[in-house]
DNA sequence: CCTGACTCG
DNA sequence: ATTCGAGTCAGG
């Protein structure tokens, strides 16, 4: 592949909104150059090049391979100087091929699957329509936070627990503390969770499916996230619910092509808390990960000074939070509202976790130093992230800079890694002239659609190029399991 | 901390 | 009729 702007461009500045040739000309050669918007208009007024006049279009257009050619040229530059060649043309670039092969691809559906399961959400939602109704004494729209604030805290005269800008807050976690309250509340959290599946994942998928091949194919952005992850969209295969049973079984829906495939679905596990162990360069840490332990348990026992076998199912959810937090970079303010607990709790947790974990503690003040002498925070790959936010003299900005700066080299980190593999994985399998096929990532997963006849074959292409994607202070451990739908493969 | 889709007004 | 910000919630 010769060169491609919009990723060069996304990998000097990843931050930025739009790429388009005509602000990388200005950003890059201080050159004004029509954009393409300008010349074909937008929305009801757009025109095609071909209906176009030949003078008119080549006005505008025309000059556009000489500033291609001058900007990649100066972004090719910038990579020797921020020693970015081996992300652009060794990761960025070749994913290009992987991504687009997996939008083409698709990800094959079980129409009638899915339509029988937007049914019976429907006859659910009908009752918990009618229940609701009845316990407001009035019909109002349930999906209005407005007409649903009323009912709730004037109608019935609930507590107010938050407000938003607008009014009365009723978001999951306020209903949740309203829930012994009155039994409009637990109809109310059950009617969201149904229209939610309803609206986004059953009628919002059928949308999408598309007619000639049965499948999905969702767009995947590589130039989107301030991190150096992807995004997927129209739809996105990214947020697929998993977390509740009834949610989880839209996976049902997601099959392979044929009766000759089957699915694999491949998962880092704890990728982000091993990418920290590494950088950090932290013993405590690194030994829990070489001794394979339940980081959670390890980080329960470490902070609580208790030997592991002692460790309760709460402590390791508690520790299970901060390690969580940690990862975000921490503040006793989220840390409480997660566990709910106080802020001064909260700060105890995390203090004793800084100090079990010392090297954790060095590196969350050395990378918001960094980030203030240089504008920016890098990957272990190099992928960069400016920082302004440091230098704000608003607490809030400032304090939400310097969780950037702890949490966007290890969640970056990860991106690089399942990157790298990506492109090991996608590349072998094409090398190999084999049927099988990546068509899906979700951060710290890969879900091959592989033909029978080489799933042993596969399964070691997949589960090896992810775990030797990079060699790390710590193993990179990958679970690979196999079914006939997605949601059979856990 | 990082995202995207749907709904309302 | 369309656009947009806000609120909410799905995933990592």
């Amino acid at each position: 592949m010769a060169f491609d702007t919009m990723i060069g461009a996304y990998i000097i500045n990843s931050s930025k909104d739009t790429y388009t040739i005509s602000e990388l000309a200005q950003e890059y050669l201080n050159l004004n150059v029509k954009a393409v918007e300008e010349l074909t208009g937008k929305g009801k007024n757009f025109t095609l090049y071909r209906d176009m006049q030949p003078d008119v279009l080549s006005k505008t257009v025309g000059i556009y391979p000489y500033v291609i050619n001058k900007v990649s040229r100066k972004i090719d530059g910038l990579f020797k100087e921020n020693n970015q060649e081996q992300l652009y043309y060794d990761i960025e670039l070749p994913l290009v091929r992987a991504l687009a092969d997996m939008e083409y691809y698709g990800f094959k559906v079980n129409v009638n699957a899915l339509v029988e399961f937007s049914k019976e959400l429907q006859e659910k939602i009908d009752v918990v329509t009618k229940e609701i109704y009845t316990l407001a004494g009035e019909e109002f729209n349930i999906n209005s936070p407005k007409q649903l604030g009323v009912i709730l805290f004037e109608k019935l005269g609930l507590p107010v627990i938050k407000k938003t800008k607008t009014g009365y807050s009723t978001d999951a976690e306020v209903l949740d503390e309203l829930s012994d309250r009155h039994e409009i509340v637990e109809k109310i959290l059950e009617y969201r969770q149904l229209v939610k599946l309803k609206s986004t994942y059953a009628e919002g998928l059928l949308a999408v499916i598309n007619p000639h091949t049965g499948k999905i194919h969702s767009s995947f952005n590589q130039t989107v996230t301030v991190t150096g992850r992807i995004s997927s969209t129209e739809p996105n295969l990214q947020n697929i619910p998993i977390k509740l049973e009834m949610g989880r079984k839209v996976r049902k829906v997601f099959i392979p092509s044929n009766e000759n495939y089957q699915l694999l679905d491949a998962d880092y596990s704890q990728i982000e808390l091993r990418v920290l162990a590494h950088i950090t360069d932290d013993e405590n840490m690194i030994n829990a990960f070489l001794n394979n332990e339940d980081i959670h348990t390890s980080t329960a026992a470490s902070v609580f000074g208790i030997p592991k076998e002692e460790v309760t199912p709460i402590m390791r959810s508690r520790a299970k939070a901060v390690n969580f937090g940690i990862v975000y970079g921490i503040g006793d303010f989220s840390l409480a509202k997660d566990l709910k607990i106080s802020r001064k709790e909260a700060r105890m947790y995390i203090d004793s976790y800084l100090d079990r974990y010392p090297n954790v503690k060095r590196y969350m003040h050395d990378i918001v130093e960094e980030g203030k002498e240089k504008g920016f925070v890098t990957t272990m790959f190099k992928r960069r992230r400016y920082l302004p936010e440091l230098k704000s003299r608003n607490f809030n900005i400032r304090s939400f800079g310097e969780r950037i700066a702890m949490n966007t080299p290890i969640q970056g980190s990860a991106a690089d890694i399942i990157k790298i593999a990506m492109v090991k994985v996608h590349g072998e399998l094409k090398k190999r002239k084999l049927k099988s096929r990546l068509i899906l990532q979700v951060h710290d997963e890969l879900i091959v659609e592989v033909f029978k006849e080489e799933k042993e074959e596969v399964e070691k292409i997949l589960s090896e190029g992810m775990q030797n994607a990079v060699s790390l202070k710590v193993p990179l451990v990958v679970e690979v399991k196999s079914g006939n739908n997605w949601y059979e493969t856990k």
